[in-house]
DNA sequence: GTATTTATTAGACTGCGGTCTATAAAGATA
DNA sequence: TATCTTTATAGACCGCAGTCTAATAAATAC
């Protein structure tokens, strides 16, 4: 049991923010990003329009919640497994990244696009969603370099970048962001020269 | 004197485009997508507001229209120099499109958002300006793969895709987009492999 | 000349995100 | 009980993009 004293003052519904969610992500499922109201999610959460703004300030960031809670630590770190390759690694977690992308990719566009002009809200879409896959990537790649599957000479962070940049641009241009695209990726990044020795 | 004849009907302010989008390109410059309202352009063209929504539609099409006019053919396709490496045909071709994009930095993020929930502008945003400059770095990865410059076994569309990736990743997370990143991207691209056969 | 057609203008209007205010309700404190 | 503090609610309000209407202006067709 939580015995927190409680403040004065009445206290929050404890149930309004759990119903605003859920009303938000049922409305983004069914309508998409842009058509749906705060108004309208207000009244399927049968709740004020200011009850709404007392917890979210913006629409966006209130999606953000809505979309991101559960899969917030979902996509974990793939730890290191010997017995297989770093590109099939890559591959799989691509994989899992995208199928989570697809099924959310009509609010993760509006919230990229919702970050172009809202700098607060860049920082916060920045650290909960871009830098923690920005790092399980480059993590990745720099063990695959320390193992001998990527030259030494190669520059991980801009290959991270170009593995970031290649779903992004598919994702905001409308291609399919799909198993495909995280096969053609991992192949290309770890693409070796042929030895021409041989 | 082109002696078109002339339709039925009053004609058309032949000053007003030139007007709307001079005064576009102004308060756009000067305070950002955002923070320009049509009323304030069409204020400041001395216009009424419906003259500006007989000519664009929206907003979005107005200021690809004036940041865009006359840039259009100014990023041609290089030709293929023989006597320059591709890999630096590729960084000066990508530190020519970073200047624009750095100048119009702001508006550009802004039209890339009002793409993503605007299907009929992300068509019209993507034949003016994704594709073309695909198509330019495609050509021209291409080129270098029939000269040897870059291994036949690579993807050339997955290497475009990582260059545009690179950058738009760049762009919409408010990192740099210069001459630094010109250079990391052409000089990833074009990495080879350190021969183990020596 | 008159009729017709199209463009320009001013302004009303809608729906939106977001702010603000006034009133009522729910709790703690005294 | 009365007081204080915070929340919930309804609704007014603002600025914006975009639509629509009515009046007027500038051209052609007759």
């Amino acid at each position: 049991m939580s015995t927190e004293k409680q403040p004065a003052g009445r206290p929050r519904d404890t149930e309004a923010a759990g119903a605003i969610k859920a009303a938000t992500l049922k409305l983004v499922r069914e309508r998409g990003y842009g058509k749906v109201s705060i108004a309208a999610i207000a009244a399927e959460a049968n709740v004020a329009r200011q009850t709404l703004y007392n917890r979210w300030n913006t629409k966006a960031n209130l999606v953000l919640d809505a979309v991101f809670e559960e899969t917030a630590q979902y996509a974990d770190t793939p730890q290191h497994d010997p017995n297989q390759s770093s590109k099939s690694q890559l591959e799989r977690f691509l994989a899992q990244v995208f199928t989570h992308l697809t099924e959310n990719g009509d609010p993760i566009r509006a919230l990229i696009a919702a970050a172009q002009d809202d700098h607060a809200f860049r920082q916060v879409f920045s650290e909960r969603f871009v830098k923690p896959r920005e790092k399980m990537v480059t993590d990745l790649l720099r063990n695959a370099q320390n193992n001998g599957e990527i030259a030494p000479t190669r520059n991980v962070e801009m290959l991270s970048s170009f593995v970031h940049g290649a779903f992004w641009y598919a994702l905001l241009n409308g291609d399919p962001v799909d198993n495909d695209l995280a096969r053609n990726i991992a192949g290309e990044i770890f693409t070796h020269v042929p030895d021409r020795s041989v």
